[in-house]
RNA sequence: GCUGGCGUGGCUCAGCGGUAGAGCAGUCGAUUCGUAAUCGACAGGUCGAGGGUUCAAGUCCCUCCGCCAGCUCCA
């Protein structure tokens, strides 16, 4: 297999789903790689980041470089330098990577021992490449270019004229080796292509993805904000509580099908209950604190504790199981200011909460029950691709390891009954239990966990919980934590980029403009409005006396779904004209039959 | 929390040492219009907050707050 880099090729040999590429050795042998790449792509970038990394230490010869890997989409390398970036440096970067290229350096693969690189870069004063030294092998490869020299496993493109389509993106700073307490660096952004079109192309999705940006929606159609008094604390706006409540509408009713009782706990319990959970032990550092009558309480960063003094309140019989108690809970947690982004990282929000009590025996057939509720949701309701992850025990875990492998199979049981595929990530779980996590895909191909899954046998264990079983003994009953929106502001921030704001009807805050054609029409309006509003249609005239196509272009960019133009003709006739907001002009139709119409459509959740 | 950048009317932005500006939105008036922006007038800002430098500070310096891009963390 060939792929064409503009002009000379790079070679590679098709194997399995990867394929080799080859590389041009000191002596001029072809050397085959170990590491089957995906991607051509990722090979050019690699390159393009080796290219980014030569020009800097042309520019800034005292520059220290770390490391500088691919990435989804692009590539990026650290820096550490007095200097700070600022935006003019890119574009002076950039044409000095653009000499790069026009010098046409071959790019030369070397095979040294350790100490041999020890001895390169120590020379060359690369403190960071010797750190990479100490964990490396004795036989490590480094890649020339030029005067340019870099430790690198590869692989590169042979040349350096082969990179042709790039651009530097942004500036920031990341930890070395991203850990917090080591120095921060300057990391600069970039990406690469084979072709202009390709570049071009991804530069527009970005472009596109920013104009989805849920924060500037969010404003624009009035759904909510975020105040300064309130860093990560959302205000929902009218409209914003209308699609939200028309989600909690929609939520209740599956979890009423699906018998979930409903409950509500409070959001403020006094601190003992959270020694208890293990939250105050390794939750902490997240949560908020306050103090009643000389009582220490917290304000719950989770819904379970209150949940398990539910479940206490009274005996239960093994014939009461499983128990599914389900909650709309708004939780508070501390997060870093830093990460706060708009709806979607806020430091309260509401989980779409439930909590399973049940018998071991039922423990399979509880999260399959979840797992079918989850992808009815995603996929039949949004029309959203998933993904599943499973996450396994994490270091500050409570509970023995026995425990945790019995709740883990449990999970890989179900996960397999279900023919579901998944990543295992280890050491990922909540600190209570393992966890199944549910990452959907937008309609820009990002993803975002929402739903998760998690099995808990230590919480009915710190609390005491019992059920009574058919031999009069007391035994202790298994738990899920379970959510499918996950929190609904995330997935309400969510929605407003995969839809663009232009939700289908049955989320739309407005569902139908009226739009009359002058004052004149304003009595005939009213009538057609309240027509609607009786058939519980959430309508709106505007009766400002502006030109009809003011006020259609406003509708439109409110991405209200429909609009009823009605001017004289529509009112001799008794009928509507109706705008759809993508379709346009739909003709005129009888207001009975429009009504029909979108109320099917509305009761369908089409989109 | 850390690194860098940024805070001027509801929104987008100009002004960068010498008495606060524009467009859109809003209000009022005129217009009564057929599928994405009618015209005019008016009103609206202690220039994020607090200190400092200066005869004079949106404009320079310091501290704090908030926002943005990442890092770390996560629903």
């Amino acid at each position: 297999m060939t792929a064409n880099l503009g002009g000379t090729a790079i070679t590679s040999s098709h194997c399995g789903t990867g394929f080799f590429v080859l590389h041009q050795s000191m002596k001029g042998e072809k050397y085959e790689m170990s590491k089957p790449i995906e991607n051509v792509e990722e090979v050019l970038r690699h390159t393009a980041a080796h290219i980014m990394a030569q020009a800097v230490l042309r520019l800034w010869p005292d520059a220290k470089v770390a490391i500088g890997p691919t990435i989804k989409n692009g590539f990026y390398y650290d820096f550490d330098l007095e200097h700070r970036f600022t935006p003019e440096d890119l574009e002076r970067i950039e044409e000095e990577m653009e000499r790069i290229v026009q010098e046409k350096l071959p790019i030369i693969r070397e095979e040294i021992t350790n100490e041999e690189a020890v001895e390169l870069f120590s020379k060359l004063e690369q403190p960071y490449k010797l750190e990479l030294l100490e964990e490396l092998d004795d036989e490590v490869s480094i890649y020339r270019q030029g005067e340019f020299v870099d430790l690198c496993r590869g692989p590169h493109l042979d040349s350096t004229s082969k990179v042709r389509f790039f651009k530097l993106q942004s500036i920031a700073g990341a930890y070395w080796r991203g850990d917090s307490k080591r120095p921060m660096l300057q990391r600069i952004y970039g990406t690469a292509f084979s072709n202009k079109k390709a570049l071009r192309e991804h530069l527009r999705m970005l472009e596109e993805a920013a104009k989805r940006d849920h924060r500037i929606i969010g404003r624009d159609l009035d759904l909510f904000s975020i105040q300064e008094e309130g860093p990560g604390f959302p205000f929902f706006h009218p409209k914003g509580m209308v699609l939200r409540n028309a989600l909690e509408d929609f939520w209740r009713e599956e979890h009423r099908k699906r018998g979930y009782q409903e409950v509500k706990t409070p959001i403020m319990l006094h601190e003992d209950l959270w020694h208890r959970s293990g939250h105050w032990d390794n939750y902490r550092e997240n949560m908020y604190f306050s103090e009643i009558d000389e009582q220490n309480f917290a304000i719950k960063p989770m819904n379970c504790p209150g949940g398990m003094l539910l479940y206490r309140r009274k005996l239960h019989s093994y014939r009461d199981l499983p128990i599914r108690m389900a909650e709309m809970g708004l939780v508070h947690r501390h997060e870093l200011s830093g990460t706060l982004h708009g709806l979607m990282r806020v430091r309260c929000f509401t989980q779409d909460d439930a909590h399973i009590f049940m018998l071991p025996s039922q423990i399979q057939s509880e999260i399959e029950g979840v797992i079918d509720f989850v992808d009815s949701v995603y996929r039949d309701v949004f029309g959203f691709k998933y993904h599943v992850e499973l996450s396994t025990k994490p270091e500050n875990a409570i509970g023995d390891d026995a425990m945790w492998d019995k709740a883990t199979d449990a999970l890989r049981e179900a996960l397999d009954a279900k023919g579901l595929e998944y990543v295992v990530n280890e050491g990922d779980g909540a600190f209570y239990g393992p966890k199944i996590d549910f990452h959907l895909e937008d309609c820009l191909g990002r993803t975002w966990q929402c739903g998760t899954i998690q099995l808990d046998f230590a919480m009915p264990e710190r609390f005491d919980l019992t059920y009574i079983d058919e031999n009069d003994q007391r035994q202790r009953p298994v738990m899920i934590h379970r959510v499918i929106f996950g929190s609904l502001e995330r997935f309400i921030a969510i929605l407003i980029e995969h839809f663009a704001g232009a939700f289908p009807t049955w989320l739309a805050p407005v569902q139908v403009q009226i739009i009359p054609v002058s004052d004149d029409h304003l009595d005939y309006a009213e009538q057609v409005e309240k027509t609607l509003f009786d058939a519980n249609i959430r309508v709106e005239t505007d009766r400002r006396s502006e030109k009809m196509g003011k006020k259609i272009r406003e509708a439109q960019l409110q991405q209200i779904p429909y609009m009823l133009i009605v001017g004289e003709k529509e009112k001799e006739a008794g009928v509507v004209s109706v705008r759809h907001r993508r379709e346009g002009d739909l003709g005129t139709f009888k207001l009975e039959d429009f009504v029909q119409k979108i109320t099917e459509e509305i009761a369908s959740k089409r989109q």
